[in-house]
DNA sequence: CGAGCTTTTGAGGTGCGTCAAACTATGTGG
DNA sequence: CCACATAGTTTGACGCACCTCAAAAGCTCG
């Protein structure tokens, strides 16, 4: 079971994300990587992976792409509630209630592994530390949702669209998908109004109102960020929810 | 170690609450049980028993009164993102992350059990139901979480506070806090307004509005729901976030 | 009975939504 | 490589849901 140079680029965002949320032996890395090689999996842009009131029985980790979690209202009003990016995993302890309370979406197109639940229930019994990982990557999921609630409900357009650019920036900075001060933007201003609970075209004027004052760039879909303090300051942002340094 | 009857009452909910997540042996509720018992405080209202950036060292269960979970932006602003009831716990988990991303207040006079965690942990490496009960109790905390987003993204004023009362109810139901159709309502408008992202006086006046329409009677305290099905109806409200019923 | 909350009412402003249409990519087939 | 279709972005006009400020009225409790 040794691994080619190829394989390991693709399933190292993971380890090097589960890495800093606990130290992992080698062993269990080997044994991770492993499981997440042989469920492979590819989907386009904008397919749902799983949808509101299915039942779970596998655990899915994305290695490539932007995926999101969402719910909608009966007469079709959609909240984007959560982003998924590459190296996350999608809610490892998820089979433990009974269904799905929402649905998860590809963005852009996307490669992830998925692996059965009784393959993951042993991986983790095998290996506190993974355990821990995994359980932490839950707990830090539930802190970003509590952050998004604030953003919902106390921020005002301006700040709750630079937030969410901020929040981009922090969580895709540990997977090694900044480049300098700027990283990909592959979804749509529909898809950022649906995260950010406002309508697309007041989301393309605040963005605008965001290029007018120089904090950020759009373009190409390359999200450029030349004084991240700065737009800090303007979303009220504190990255402390994100839990992006190791504990003690 | 055996119990008075006045102690058995007040850690009930918590009991009941748990073994509807997952059936529970009678030595793990006994033991469960005596810790509570053995951490027992009482707070009055509108105290913070932990803060934003606090570590956390200890469980705790919540035996009587209302609390909550908020942030707060530097100017002021407040979100409640979540409320804690009677059987729930104040995230078993959370020492796994180095600090508190929010901070838990009470909302009423209450009582609770304090479980240090090295007490706690052991308490739950000893039964697996235990361990799995408490994990679900996050996971549905998490599910909570999500139905806030699109609650405060999403839903207009009416909505968003008949949704508010809908979960309310059903999450005092299965902790026996339920008269027929009427629940104590003990938290001020100004707590309401900061639940559901709005103003105090827009609150106030969507609360006449329900009130006008006969969905709702809220006064001396007790909200009384005539029709359940006709206020989850106009809040769009569908339970299953929820997980109230027994998994398979 | 008065002090301090909490709820309620009024007036006026604005941030954001809706509707509609133009403009600009992006992609596909001929 | 162009013609066309489709998806995404941008602009304008207009309305309203919700906010702010201010003050009155009703509770609660020492």
């Amino acid at each position: 079971m040794t691994l080619s140079t190829s394989d390991r680029s693709l399933v190292e965002p993971v380890v090097r994300r589960l890495s800093a949320l606990r130290p992992l032996s080698t062993e269990a890395r080997a044994l991770l990587e492993y499981a997440m090689l042989e469920g492979l999996q590819r989907a386009g842009a904008g397919e749902d992976l799983i949808s509101e009131g299915d039942p779970v029985d596998s655990v899915r980790i994305v290695l490539s792409g932007w995926l999101c979690r969402y719910k909608t209202l009966e007469d079709g009003r959609r909240q984007i509630v959560n982003f998924i990016f590459p190296g996350e995993s999608c809610d490892a302890h998820a089979f433990l209630l009974s269904v799905m309370d929402h649905s998860i979406a590809t963005l852009t197109p996307a490669i992830y592994a998925e692996i059965k639940r009784a393959r993951f229930e042993s991986l983790v019994a095998g290996d506190r530390s993974l355990a821990d990982a995994f359980l932490c990557e839950t707990l830090i999921n539930t802190a970003i949702q509590r952050e998004w609630a604030i953003n919902l409900g106390r921020r005002i357009a301006l700040e709750r669209v630079a937030h969410l650019f901020c929040e981009i920036f922090e969580r895709l900075r540990p997977v090694g998908m900044i480049d300098g001060n700027s990283c990909i933007m592959p979804i749509t201003q529909m898809d950022l109004a649906d995260a950010t609970g406002l309508s697309v075209v007041h989301l393309n004027r605040t963005v605008q109102e965001l290029r007018a004052s120089g904090l950020i760039v759009l373009r190409d879909r390359t999200l450029t960020i030349n004084d991240l303090g700065a737009l800090k300051d303007a979303a009220l942002f504190s990255p402390s929810y994100l839990q992006l340094y190791r504990r003690s």
